[in-house]
DNA sequence: AGTTGTGAACTTATTCACAGCG
DNA sequence: CGCTGTGAATAAGTTCACAACT
């Protein structure tokens, strides 16, 4: 099959798929709960349930990691904590910047999950000066002209950015060039960064969009179904589906002129 | 999810690749900014810069949807426009509710893009009966008692969860059986759901350890590249990364103990 | 007996590269 | 000539199914 030409060298040693970089934090917080019962051990089957995969695509993920389980028994669950972690770089700290506090901003600074394992928020920022200076979570909002200080002062090198779209380019710029290399972004608009920079973001517009998506294909499908009712009787109901709300047969229009705006602004 | 033996036959007619699906919004939000800006057409190679995806990819998602664009000239923005929109269901109008009013759930009520096209909160609610009646975003908030109520005389069929982790499955399934068939959780949370419900979830701590996973990498690499030093140069230095920071080489140390917790409680 | 680890089969997604059309 | 639309090639991800090991 080669052509010849290694298509990527492939990264040094072990590379782990990105897919299974994703799902990862999954484990991990599957198996911290079952730490927390003091649970010693868990089959692939128990830990694919707790985290809501298959078990032969987490033992295939686990694969990339080493063979950290033993046949017969299962996985220990202390020593795979302790090796995602590892493997995720959670065994040491990462200050953090969140740029931007707003309704969202404070939101993400008070969030529990953020300080308990290997984050750690270094500063907030925002650029209006009526914030600066008063305190969220218990910590001291500062205006964004300090963004470089801090980034240098902290080590920061990880930057959220939960400011209006208008102003994400901006400060994405500023992060970067102040020595920021993993941007968690926000705001509804598309990041241009150098290479070496990596940015993953958290659109709530895009997600409805998609649920809106599947949600239509299901009222269609219904839709169909009720007409064409083909009399005979499908082997065994599936008995799951509650089919409860008559899914509200909204009126339907075209469109709603020419001044569509889905971007909009963020809450800032 | 079948369970019987057909692998699935494929969906009725048109089938869209749910990659292409998760590629629409973006689309369709490059496309409302040209449409503002009284853009008439654009070509595959513009929009996909805009939307930060190459051309191949962009024509070939479009070609799922039919064909829409002009040989030798481009797509005409404003037909795009809609015809992406009525692919993903948002020409017809999408009631939300909106469950854990803390600061999360408050960021999306005021959530600029939310009404803008498609979807309406049709209601907030939570279960702090010292917040019920108070308005948040313009939106007086209910008392999780009246879920039920809210979801049949809206009809909403979209739900979502903005509750501390220990209450979304309990919020869930409540959703469920009021007739919600499409959720989107913000709660750091396995829901399990009936089939035929969708669950999209947004996960601020998941996003920050892949983001952690990737810079350790770039750490490694850097280091590993500083170490090994191969005197011979490479042919053509790639000249783009700026290697500006020096990732402050914080102490690292193995663990922290026996108490670890990712999952923690939401802000609420 | 029970469960992992993994090749091999299969499915889905991306990219290439160019014929076809305006 | 330029740009779309798409088959064919490649790559990534998932699932199967079973040998290997405890």
């Amino acid at each position: 099959m080669a052509t010849g030409r290694p298509p990527r060298p492939a990264t040094r040693g072990r590379g782990i798929p990105e897919a299974t970089v994703a799902r990862l934090p999954l484990y991990l917080r599957a198996l911290t709960a079952l730490s927390e019962r003091s649970v010693p051990t868990v089959s692939s089957e128990e830990l694919a349930g707790a985290a809501g995969v298959n078990s032969a695509k987490l033992r295939k993920d686990f694969s990339y990691l080493g063979s950290y389980g033993t046949r017969g028994v299962g996985y220990d669950v202390e020593y795979l904590v302790y090796q995602i972690s590892r493997e995720l770089g959670l065994t040491q700290d990462w200050p953090v910047v969140i740029v931007g506090i707003g309704n969202l901003g404070a939101a993400l600074a008070n969030y529990g999950g953020f300080a308990s394992r290997g984050f750690r928020v270094a500063a907030l920022m925002d650029a209006d000066p009526s914030l600066t200076g008063r305190s969220v979570a218990g910590i001291e909002v500062r205006h964004i002209d300090e963004l470089e200080t801090v980034v240098e002062d902290s080590g920061v090198s990880i930057g959220v950015i939960a400011t209006p779209a208008g102003a994400a380019q901006q400060v994405c710029d500023r992060l970067v060039a102040a020595g920021v290399s993993s941007i968690l972004n926000f705001a509804p608009t598309v990041l241009s960064v150098p290479d070496g920079v990596d940015v993953r973001k958290v659109d709530l517009s895009i997600e409805l969009q998609i649920l809106a998506f599947h949600e239509q294909r299901k009222a269609a499908e219904e839709l169909s179904r009720e007409v064409a009712a083909p009399a005979a009787g499908e082997a065994a109901a599936p008995a799951a589906p509650p089919a409860a709300a008559p899914a509200a047969a909204a009126a339907r229009r075209g469109d709603r002129g020419p001044d569509g705006d889905i971007p909009a602004v963020m809450p800032a």
